[in-house]
RNA sequence: GGCCCCGUUGUGUAGUGGCCUAGCACGCCGCCCUCUCAAGGCGGUAGCGCGGGUUCGAAUCCCGUCGGGGCUACCA
């Protein structure tokens, strides 16, 4: 059960923005199918029409394209378990909840919680504990006067008098004593069959081998067991799956991270500019060690070495700085050419580029991503980098940090700067190459003779006004490589404006 | 309260009896490089929750204890 005959499945509900655990969660399924050649089950869990939503499950959809978490079976593509939405399973549902009644293993109770309560409270026992198994061996009339009331029965499963053991992939052997799990609900008084049966049943019909999940599905895990051996005594399941429980993602402090949380929503880190390689090796990190000395991989190496049996069952922390750290080293490797075009709807949406880019605007982009592809840790960062590339001289934004750097001597830096590159030609590439001469060297070359030699200035307050000029920016990417970037003429200009305003 | 899970530097991890005077990464601090900021290089900071055992030897095994977390619905 450890090759291609392995079955593992996401099944998520869809209610509200998905969450990073939820794609840590389809991640490690993920991974671990593709890494023995097995299916991955996408199931979703749609029976709550209180809280279910289209759009929810839209963006789910979404973000598992987004991550490159493909699925092999599932809404939308079919497989031969069908179908993959939940609501559209309830006959198959109702029809298992009958026939564990009629075997006997389930059961009809009439107590409202109130009166278990009740009883609780009369023996002097916690109110809170839950099912008292009250009405495990009602008789018939017992039965038959409860209904005359007009009492309506949930369904509940029989918890077997023993032991529930089994062997959790993460943390081992774990046993529940009896007695401690009570007859849980898997009918609803209206006949609604409710996720503690669903669940189980749809694992069970649709074949699935390995249940990995988060560690908050551990304590429901003997009930569930309980209720697969029914399910094989009544021929619906083959065997009880294998469990994997996965830690808890925490936020700050010691809490679960909640869905209220910012950072627990993984399209909020999209739009801040993760990128999937980036988000993908965090997420697994999330629990998973690739190796000791080692933390930055690819999805592909994710799958090549993904092992549920080595996930850590410590809680893991959420933390926005190693994550963009990660998302960071990602960017890095991406050839030049991939960086320029993720950075491209980024910048569309910031509104530094227009909605079409024609050569000479992709080509500088390209040439502007090169000076800062070591200098953003998500691209939303690229934002102010790029955007001085993109305005007018005239519109140039001054920060007024920038400005505020401004010494009495800027004047005159500025004069020598103007002067030292106006004999610089700002032509353009011949035909047959050759022939610029408004290239970074050219112009580093002719600013220190003029500024640092010349004036004897420090590079730091030679350079500093120049920056503030070309970049409006106090913080900017190389200097020299702008100002060949923008070309001369724009360059020039900026210059000029700036000396004129002192 | 009950049941279950977890406990290595600030964070995530490596570690399954001697290779551990505890490795790696992020963070933080310093230095180098340097036109700013990054990147890169070098160095530093900081940890086995606690107490008992077992053993020649324990982060690693056992017991206890403390702490944190999860679950405890006719939600999923």
């Amino acid at each position: 059960m450890t090759g291609a005959d392995v079955r593992a499945r996401f099944c998520p509900s869809p209610t509200g923005t998905p969450h990073v655990g939820l794609a840590r969660t389809a991640l490690f399924n993920w991974a671990f199918a593709r890494h023995h050649g097995g299916t991955l089950v996408f199931r979703i869990e749609d029976t709550d029409a209180a809280r279910d939503s289209q759009e929810s499950m839209d963006q789910i959809v979404e973000a598992l394209d987004w991550l490159g978490i493909d699925y092999d079976e599932g809404p939308g593509v079919g497989g031969d378990h069908g179908p993959y939405r939940q609501s559209e399973r309830r006959d198959l549902h109702v029809d298992v909840a009958r026939r564990l009644l009629e075997a006997g293993f389930a059961y009809e109770s009439f107590s409202t919680p109130e009166e278990v309560e009740a009883r609780h409270r009369a023996a002097g026992r916690d109110p809170k504990l839950g099912y008292d198994n009250a009405d495990r061996d009602l008789t018939e009339e017992q039965v038959a006067a409860f209904r005359a009331e007009g009492r309506e029965p949930v369904l509940r499963l029989r918890m077997p008098d023993e032991d529930i053991t089994f062997h959790d992939l993460v943390r081992g052997e774990v046993t529940f004593p009896a007695g401690s799990v009570p007859d849980y609900v898997i009918v609803r008084g209206n006949g609604q069959p409710l996720y503690t049966l669903v669940n189980p049943v749809d694992d069970a019909m649709m074949r699935i081998t390995h249940v990995i999940r988060g560690e908050d599905l551990l304590s429901s895990t003997p009930r569930q067991i309980a209720l697969y051996r029914a399910l094989i005594q009544i021929g619906v399941a083959e065997r009880v799956p294998t469990f994997a429980h996965l830690p808890l993602v925490l936020g700050e402090g010691s809490k679960k991270l909640s869905k209220r949380d910012p950072q627990s929503n993984l399209f909020l880190h999209r739009e801040r500019g993760f990128v999937r390689e980036g988000m993908v090796n965090y997420l697994a990190l999330l629990g998973w060690a690739i190796g000791p000395d080692r933390d930055l991989f690819s999805p592909e190496e994710l799958v090549r070495a993904f092992d549920v049996r080595e996930v850590n069952p410590n809680p893991a922390r959420w933390d926005q700085k190693k994550a963009e750290s990660i998302n960071a080293d990602h960017l890095r490797r991406l050839p030049l050419e991939e960086f320029t075009s993720r950075l491209l709807p980024v910048l569309r949406e910031a509104g530094v580029l227009g909605p079409q880019s024609g050569m000479g605007e992709l080509a500088r982009l390209k040439d502007v991503a090169d000076l800062i592809q070591t200098r953003v840790q998500v691209l939303s960062e690229a934002v102010p980098l790029v955007r001085p590339f993109y305005v007018r001289g005239e519109e140039l934004e001054i920060a007024d940090d920038a400005r505020a750097q401004l010494k009495d001597d800027s004047p005159a830096v500025l004069d020598a700067a103007i002067d030292a590159l106006e004999p610089i030609s700002g032509a353009f590439p011949q035909p047959l190459g050759g022939g610029v001469e408004w290239t970074p060297e050219r112009i580093e070359e002719a600013l220190r003779v003029a500024l640092i030699e010349g004036l004897g200035l420090k590079p730091r307050f030679a350079f500093g006004p120049l920056r503030t000029a070309v970049s409006g920016q106090r913080i900017s990417p190389p200097l020299f490589e702008s100002m060949a970037i923008l070309g001369k003429h724009e360059t020039m200009a900026r210059l000029r404006r700036l000396r004129s305003e002192l």
